[in-house]
Order: structure tokens, then sequence, then C-alpha cells
RNA sequence: GAGGGCGUAGCUCAGUCGGUAGAGCAACGGCCUUUUAAGCCGUGGGUCCCGAGUUCGAGUCUCGGCGCCCUCACCA
């Protein structure tokens, strides 16, 4: 059967009989294997010494990843998230009268050797009973070895948590795509790469936090459960709630109700929403995803591009180090200020003729396969300009003024009705936001919306949310807003081909077993 | 939803023309006080994703199913 699990459940037992108990409690005041090395430098620690001075005692803490057992000498890598250090332990460098650290808790109660604590020779007992994946703390001295390597003496040993299943292999570790995604806990600790993804992510969405901070918005949650969902095309995840017997929606955007704020005059607020799209999946597209969304009163859409360069200009050159960021093959540029390109000049230079030119634009989308006989007008321009000038968006760059119909939330340009007030970020030919100065006339709102409903017909069960509607009768300021999907923006700072890449556990079917 | 690729030991991977399942790491037993993916000697370990079929014989060929990845479609 599983016999390495068989072997570790024995070792545990061995090392319970030697009054040990594999699973220590609290082990505080540890110095990061990070801190350690850097601490390391100024004592200029020749190869072949160990260090007596205090300056030099550390404790430190981690996961066993290599482990090399030579006699009555055993060196081992331990891994923290800040690095790996070498431990080592001598059978005769270990002090006896605690076989735990001092502090260490992990004396079996009522054990033999219990009092006055285990002593160092049961201390290398539990260090030769060790195995790839345990946790380990230690207290000692550092030095270098013979060959120079930094490594943490251990004049006190302990054993803080046993794995009984083994990890994987030690050189390659975990490179089965779906392995990693099933088990990303294991993908972590074997992975340095991966854990690293996810301390930027949290960085980044620190950044962001700071810089909204800083400009004077405010943190607010919304609803996830709604009874009307709204705020953008997509088709809904479906629930219940008992005991009021109502049927719910996981929301699709937080938009609806975080306008529903500036209206009560919170007038700068934000919010990382989590989205659910019950729509397809692909290396851009989770089921559910973060969507950073935020709106200023009395700002319009260009604050909004001025926050968005901010963010993740600000947190490419602060968070990853550099304004420019490779992507693939590519290396994508983030120095501000990102140009800012009208969509139907785009069109134009790309596609070879004006949006304006109708018969020229279903002729095109049929050359590119489409059914475009049932598509409204701008439905088969966006289609062309998605072809033929996405592509070619890869360094950061706005895209403004799209044609109204395709924005029912968005004010209109003044100079020209049929332009909206919006833009949207494309990175690496990715969307990776939508921006626009908001519609504030409630007439006019509840107009597109309207339309908006009979255009999506009888497939969805959506209905006018009038308490939205009622809400901007009340007044809403006129205002700035922006969504930015940071599941893609993470992607694309810390080059990532897929969101499941940076998504700590994508959704995936249920693993038969 | 359509097409393509992948699925072999705990992990990383070989497996030829269809002929009784292989390596490295990990594990187990032994040796070793300066290793660096430690080394040396020895040992064990398989639902070849699942199920049918063809065949004297299937990891290999055929069909069906499951899971994952990619492309396209839908969408955002």
């Amino acid at each position: 059967m599983s016999d390495q699990i068989t072997d570790r459940k024995a070792k545990l037992e061995k090392i319970r009989a030697l009054g040990v108990d594999p699973y220590g409690g609290r082990f505080e005041s540890v110095t990061k294997n990070a801190a350690i090395r850097a601490a390391s430098e100024p004592l200029n620690i020749e190869p072949g010494q160990i260090v007596e001075s205090d300056a030099a005692r550390f404790r430190a803490a981690g996961r066993v990843v290599l482990y090399r057992d030579i006699g009555s000498l055993i060196f081992m890598t331990v891994r923290d998230w800040t690095g790996d250090l070498q431990f080592g332990v001598s059978k005769k460098m270990l002090q006896g009268g605690a076989g735990v650290s001092p502090g260490g808790t992990n004396v079996l109660p009522g054990s033999a050797g219990v009092s006055p604590a285990v002593g160092g020779d049961t201390t290398w007992k539990v260090a030769k009973l060790l195995d790839l994946g345990d946790i380990v703390g230690i207290d000692g001295r550092l030095g270098r070895t013979k060959t120079g390597e930094l490594t943490l003496w251990a004049s006190h040993f302990t054993l803080l948590s046993k794995a009984v299943r083994p990890p994987p292999e030690k050189y390659h570790g975990l490179t089965d795509v779906e392995a990693r995604y099933r088990r990303r806990y294991v993908d972590l600790f074997a992975s340095p790469e991966s854990q690293r993804v996810f301390v930027l992510r949290a960085r980044i969405i620190d950044y962001a936090r700071d810089v909204l901070r800083r400009r004077g918005f405010i943190e607010v949650d919304t609803p996830v459960l709604q009874p009307i969902y709204g705020g953008a095309a997509a088709r809904p995840f479906e629930t219940h709630h008992n005991t009021l017997d109502m049927k719910l929606y996981l929301r699709i955007s937080p938009e609806l109700y975080l306008k529903r704020c500036l209206v009560g005059g919170l007038e700068r607020v934000y919010e990382f929403a989590r989205c659910f799209r019950n729509e397809g999946i692909s290396p851009r597209h989770n089921p559910e995803f973060t969507m950073l969304e935020l709106y200023q009163a009395y700002g319009d859409y260009h604050d909004m591009m001025d926050i968005t360069e901010e963010i993740i200009a600000g947190a490419a050159r602060d968070v990853i180090g550099s304004l420019k960021i490779k992507f693939g093959e590519r290396e994508i540029d983030y120095t501000p200020p990102w140009p800012r390109r009208r969509y139907t000049e785009l069109f134009a230079e790309h596609v070879g003729f004006p949006l304006t030119d109708l018969a020229k634009v279903r002729v095109r989308a049929r050359e590119l396969g489409m059914e475009e006989k049932k598509l409204d007008d701008v439905v088969v321009i966006s289609k062309v300009f998605e072809h033929h000038v996405e592509p070619h968006l890869v360094n950061p760059t706005f895209v403004i003024d799209y044609p109204a119909p395709l924005c029912p939330l968005t004010k209109r340009h003044p100079q020209d009705p049929q332009l909206a007030l919006r833009f949207e970020p494309y990175i690496n030919s990715m969307e990776i936001g939508n921006a626009y100065s908001e519609l504030n006339d409630p007439a006019i709102q509840r107009e597109n919306l309207g339309a908006q409903l009979a255009g999506e017909g009888d497939e969805t069960m959506r209905v006018m949310d009038e308490d939205f509607c009622e809400a901007l009768e009340h007044g809403m300021p006129p205002a700035g807003g922006l969504g930015i999907g940071i599941d893609r923006v993470v992607m694309l700072l810390t080059g990532s081909p897929s969101i499941r890449d940076v998504l700590l556990f994508p959704l995936q079917r249920p693993e038969c077993r």
C-alpha cells in the first residue's frame, strides 16, 4: 500500500516513544532565514568557523527540503517564506537538558523523559528520525562549513510538525499543472516561485490600497448575494435563501451598489469585489475573480485614467521593481503616461476604413467567418475591433470613447452623442479594466437599462433594478468610476500566463480518486 | 459546445514493431563528523486514469467514459 506513509507514521510513534510530541506548539521569536543571512554579513565568518558571540545566536524554523545524514552529523536545508538556510546538527554539539528548545512545548506530558526534559541524546535520536517535509525549529550558532556554506549549528533542536506524507521530488518539485492546482499547499512549499506569485499578489493589492487611501478613498463592502443582478452583461450563478425562501444571485458586479454609496454621500469608495460569472473558463477567465472597483464623486474618466496608471505602473515600479516587465517573449513597458487613443481612430488605423462605413464593416466581418446578419451594427464593429485592433495593444494603452450603444451606464460625449465617455485599459492585448464618466441622469439611465433588458430577450431572468433607478432620482453626483481586473494585473506583473496561476485555489472538477 | 494534446511507482519521467513494467529522486536495511539535488553497498515498491473490444498476448491498437492543458466558439 502507501508504504511511505506507513513508514512515516512508524517514525511518528518512535518519536512519541522517546517522550517527544511530534506536533509542537508555540515557537516564537524566530529570525527569518533571509534576516539571518543578512545578519551574517558583518560577522565575516571564515570557512570552518563557528561564531561564539551572541550576535551569531539565532532561532530559526521552517520546512526540511533537503536532508543529508552523514552519520554523526546531519545537514538539512530548511525553507521559510524568506528563503532557505542550512541547519547543521552535530551529535557532539547538541546540548543536553532540553530535548526541546527553550520555550519549546513539545515534551509529551506524562512521558518518561519529561523531567527535567529530554536530553541531547533524545534530541539526536529525533533528528535522525526526520523526513523531508518535516517542520523543525532550532536554536543555534551561525558558522560556515569548510566549503563556505552558511550554517546554523543546533545547540537545541525541536520537531514542530511531522509530515506523514512525502513531499514531491526535491529537485523538480510539482510540475504537473493539475496537481499544482489541486494540491496548491504542496505546490507552494515545494516551489518558491509559486509562493512568490501569491506574495506579490498581496503586495500589489496593498499598493493599490495605499494609492486609494492617499487619494482619500474609503473601502466598503457591498452585497455579494443580490436579489437582482446588474452592472455588467453576464450570466449569473443562482442560489437560494432557505428561511426567506428567496432566489438570490451571486453578484456579477458591485457597480450598482457602489453608486448607491455615491448617492448617499460616500464620495470616494472602493471595493475589492469578488465577482462571479457563469460563463466559459479560459486562461483569462475564471468563474470567480476579483475586481477592484472605485467611484470618485465630482470626477470623470480622466481621473480614472490617472488612477489606473498610478496603481499599475506604480506597482510595477515599486512592487516588482521595474517599469519594464517580461511576459512570455514580450517585454511590456509600463512607463506612464500611457497613450490615450480614441476607439474610432484605432479602428480606422488598424482596420483600414472608418467604422462609420457599415457596409465595409459587415463585409470584413463575413471575411472573418462571422454570422453577422443577426447582429447589431455596434456588435459587429466591436468584433472587428477585437480581431484587428486588440493584437496591436501590447504596451499599456487607454482605448477611449466607445460607441454609446455598448455602454448603458455611461455618460454620453458632449461633442458627439454617438460616443460614450468610457475607456478600457489594454495591456498585452488583454482588457484589464473598464471605466467611465458615470451616467447620473436617472431618466436616461432608466431608458438605457430598459433597452438592455429588451436586447437580452427571454434568455436571462434579468429584471429592471427599480431601486437603483430610484436612487439616481435622489441625485447622484457626477463621478468617475473604474473597475480593474486584479487577477489579470497580477498575471501581467508576475509573468503568469494563466489566471489559474494567480488564484490560490482555481475551480477544478472533482478529482476521481 | 467543437477540435487537438496529455494521463505509467509518492514525485520527475522513459517504455522501440503488440511479447510477462524501467530509471532518477523518495522509501527501507547498512556505512560515514563538513554535506550542497551528499556519497557508497543492499532491498522493496505498479488499479500503466476507468470500462469494454480486437488479439494466443494490450502500457502500446480500437471504441466509450473521466480528469487536466491548449485553440476556437460563447462571453467579459
